[in-house]
DNA sequence: AAACAAATGATAATAATTATTATTATATAA
DNA sequence: TTATATAATAATAATTATTATCATTTGTTT
């Protein structure tokens, strides 16, 4: 956690802005959330917690920076909001989502199954890949169960 | 043109809802400009040349129609709006984007590129995939080429 | 024609996000 | 340290996209 914390402050430096207390305590809800797929709203609830005085402006001010230095990615599955979702330690790419048509459940696909798709756009298309979406819309394994008992 | 029409009243007839006046300017909109990728605001003012006294919310709702009979994929590519896309004849999945950082432009890749990775979701993860989204975020040939002249 | 249901247009309401502005905290220079 | 400049914040107003409401129209079934 600490770790973590401590690489997103030098992030944050290694472009001149700083940690601030909302900013640290933004980062905090979504490194203990970190599964999660979390609105604005979501966080700014979480943060009121732990910063009682933080205003909803600056948990926006904050994603949208932390997105700028791709430390959060910010996704949207087609109900209206944005979600922000922590970048994996290390990981190259955005990770990949399956959402359950059935029940709304949201499962995280670490692996990047994308290598030789990648691979033909830039040849075939010419067209230079740095990030990716990949989200499969399906029935989860829990209702799948569910179907077939019932 | 026609054609496409006469398939899509058939859906529609399928589930019992007809092609209306107004759903059917709508729909040549959309197929007029398959190519794009259109918000319902957009679609609205290209609709009222045809059909000037649509209301914005018919609009909103024929394109909620067609997306629930998947005629159309709603699709989001990060700035705050909805595009509809049309699906493409006989097409399974929707297909996949190519959105240029630089410019904005966006291309369509048509062939449908994900059955390996779908097969290792069904298989590894127990997840029954009905759809997809995916869009690849990079520099596309024009701005590549911008970039080396310079 | 009467009765009913589906669809529409106008517009109000809602919800998410962004802009504004006065205030506060932080960094830098004298 | 004190003064000064800059960055960040909280509160709140404004904007924008989308959805809900409701009176009216259209089309269909008796
Ligand atoms: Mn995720
Ligand atoms: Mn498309
Ligand atoms: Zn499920
Ligand atoms: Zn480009």
């Amino acid at each position: 956690m600490e770790h973590r914390i401590d690489r997103i402050k030098k992030q944050l430096h290694a472009q001149s802005y700083k940690l601030t207390p909302q900013r640290e305590a933004t980062v905090r809800v979504l490194l203990e959330r970190e599964e999660d797929h979390l609105s604005a709203e979501d966080i700014y609830l979480l943060v009121k917690e732990k910063a009682p005085e933080i205003g909803l402006a600056t948990v926006y001010r904050t994603l949208e920076l932390l997105s700028e230095l791709k430390i959060v990615d910010k996704i949207n599955f087609g109900d209206g909001v944005s979600r922000y979702d922590l970048r994996k330690e290390g990981a190259e790419h955005f990770h990949h989502h399956l959402v359950c048509i059935e029940c709304g459940s949201v499962e995280e696909v670490v692996d990047d199954l994308l290598g030789d798709v990648e691979k033909i756009i830039e040849n075939d298309w010419g067209f230079q890949v740095k990030d990716h979406r990949l989200t499969f819309h399906g029935i989860c394994k829990q209702c799948q169960k569910a179907t077939v008992k019932s």
